[in-house]
RNA sequence: GCUGGCGUAGCUCAGUUGGUUAGAGCACCAGAUUGUGGAUCUGGGGGUCAUAGGUUCGAGUCCUAUCGCCAGUACCA
């Protein structure tokens, strides 16, 4: 068999990404972000496994299997790859009573689902989730829904806004349009397109149907006239400010018993929010939104950012008071979000806010007499034993050029120099790559005696100090201001 | 899953009504510069034209299937 006939294709799984370093680095730095942004809330981490019995993954009956890796493991027991965090985490509150109620939760892992991947949708996504158990305050929605502003501004995000609204609220909607809730599925997954395709085809949907731009033809839920109408009206409701929508919509169901309760729930939230200043057109309350057809039971959330809308929700959650009962036999009430932080990764990369950096050293210590390894190791050494991320170059290419050029674009900030000159006077040549790069340009146009002035000048940006002088340079250069 | 579009170098693409040896830019490598990195110049490597079959004297170009990607739609606990 020749070599030819023996090698293996290298490629990925439909759905599933590898993350280079340069995105690596910018991926843990989010993470991070987001973690030190719940640990302010005195969230709790939390790891689970990967893998479940597949009976506790699938709660609702057979009608999402299809969505689940699924598979035998070795005992020929029915496991499954878990699909989100929220199901974990209700088994294990249901299986460890000892754990203090509220559980106030953070979990940053992978999931898995197996549908059609989309840009910033994939099959192994990580997501980074807060939930609060064993609260039935909505002050813990409130919490929610702060931890998700503090963090989208704590990326750096500035245009993004969150949406909240209220399960509770769609199906008074129903009771006012006239609608039986068993069709809350259909009208539910119907009103959530609001945004994306107008109103007008909107209500094409609720009626007789529509065919869409590509000639598909979309089936009508054949609602009465009526009853659509009610839902316009619902949609017409005012905007703006959260306690101004609320007011129009318990003026519009002041005669709907069930809304009640909805709105109860939204005014404790909006009134907390108001206190706490969290701004109108940050943390908007849009009745509009639906989330989660089966699964939430009050207060729900989503979050998208603004210049990115095709990215969808990037963060969402909701209030889910039914979820530990399956595995424990009675209540325990749950509010959390979700952070897709892959698909906001993709977003953020998108629209430029992440900065790619792809190196971890910040020094690079260069290699000019081979003959000489144990000196520069003994260097390499000193820096890492000081705190400073250091690299000894160990390339196989030896010229001087070749490692300045692999520190440059690594991105490497610092360059170590010594050869010949340095040992013999028991020096060190220490070079600020950054400031030499904005020399760089001059380069170009020098020659001969112009190219010794450039030399000079370059100069600037390395300096040869004593041995024993190392560490205070390289630091002193690290401390340097540089252009954001 | 369904409908449509597209697969040419590492990347972005050009390639006439089927007709010599398939091109460009960027990237990469080397030299100009034997101890100095983003510039410039010169040169260089790199392609089973997604895969498999078919039509034809002749296929990157036409037909069929498969795979992949993209858009819409469906689904999304």
């Amino acid at each position: 068999m020749t070599t030819e006939q023996r090698i293996v294709e290298p490629r990925l799984l439909r759905g599933f990404r590898d993350y280079l370093p340069a995105q690596m680095n910018a991926r843990q730095k989010i993470i991070a972000t987001i973690r030190q942004v719940y640990e302010r809330y005195g969230f709790l981490p939390l790891d689970t496994p990967a893998q479940e019995f597949r009976a506790t993954l699938m709660g609702y009956g057979e009608e999402n299997t299809k969505q689940i890796f699924s598979f035998k493991n070795p005992e020929e027991e029915d496991v499954a790859l878990r699909f989100d965090l929220t199901v974990p985490l209700a088994r294990v509150v249901a299986q460890y009573p000892d754990l203090p109620l509220p559980f106030r939760r953070y979990q940053v892992a992978p999931v898995w689902r197996a549908d059609k991947p989309d840009p910033g949708r994939f099959r192994e996504f990580l997501q980074f989730d807060l939930d609060s158990v064993g609260v039935s305050s909505n002050a813990a929605d409130v919490e929610i829904l702060c931890g998700m502003y503090d963090t989208l501004r704590a990326l750096g995000i500035e245009n993004f806004r969150v949406r909240f609204s209220d399960r509770k609220v769609l199906n008074s909607l129903l009771d006012y349009a006239g609608i039986p809730r068993d069709m809350a599925h259909g009208i539910f997954r119907v009103l959530d397109k609001l945004e994306k395709v107008g109103l007008d085809n909107i209500a094409a949907e609720l009626t007789g149907g529509r065919v869409d731009v590509s000639g598909d033809k979309i089936p009508g839920l054949g609602l009465a006239k009526t009853s659509v109408d009610r839902i316009k009206e619902f949609l017409a409701l005012p905007q703006g400010k959260r306690k101004h929508v609320l007011a129009g919509m318990a003026s519009l169901f002041k005669d709907v018993p069930s809304a009640a309760e909805a709105v109860a729930e939204l005014d404790f939230i909006c009134t907390s929010l108001d206190a706490l200043e969290i701004p109108d057109d940050r943390v908007t309350l849009d009745l509009s939104i639906a989330r989660g057809l089966d699964y939430y039971t009050g207060p729900v959330f989503e979050a998208i950012l603004t210049d990115a809308p095709e990215f969808g929700s990037v963060f969402g959650g909701g209030r889910y008071d039914g979820l530990v009962e399956r595995f424990l036999g009675r209540k325990i009430p749950a509010v959390g979000a979700s952070i897709g932080v892959d698909r906001l990764f993709a977003a953020m990369q998108k629209l430029g806010l992440v900065q790619m950096v792809s190196s971890t050293a910040q020094v690079l210590v260069t290699v000019m007499e081979p003959g000489r390894m144990n000196d520069y190791m003994k260097l390499t050494r000193r820096l890492r034993v000081e705190g400073i991320n250091t690299e000894l170059y160990l390339g196989e290419e030896s010229g001087l050029g070749k490692q300045l050029q692999y520190a440059n674009r690594q991105q490497i900030p610092v360059a170590i120099i010594m050869g010949s000159d340095e040992f013999a006077n028991n020096e060190v040549t220490v070079k600020d790559l950054l400031l030499g790069a904005t020399l760089q340009d001059r380069k170009k146009t020098a020659k001969g005696k112009e190219r010794d002035a450039w030399l000079v000048l370059s100069r600037k940006a390395q300096v040869k100090v004593p041995a024993s002088e190392v560490l205070a340079c390289v630091r002193e250069i690290l401390a340097r201001p540089r252009p954001a």
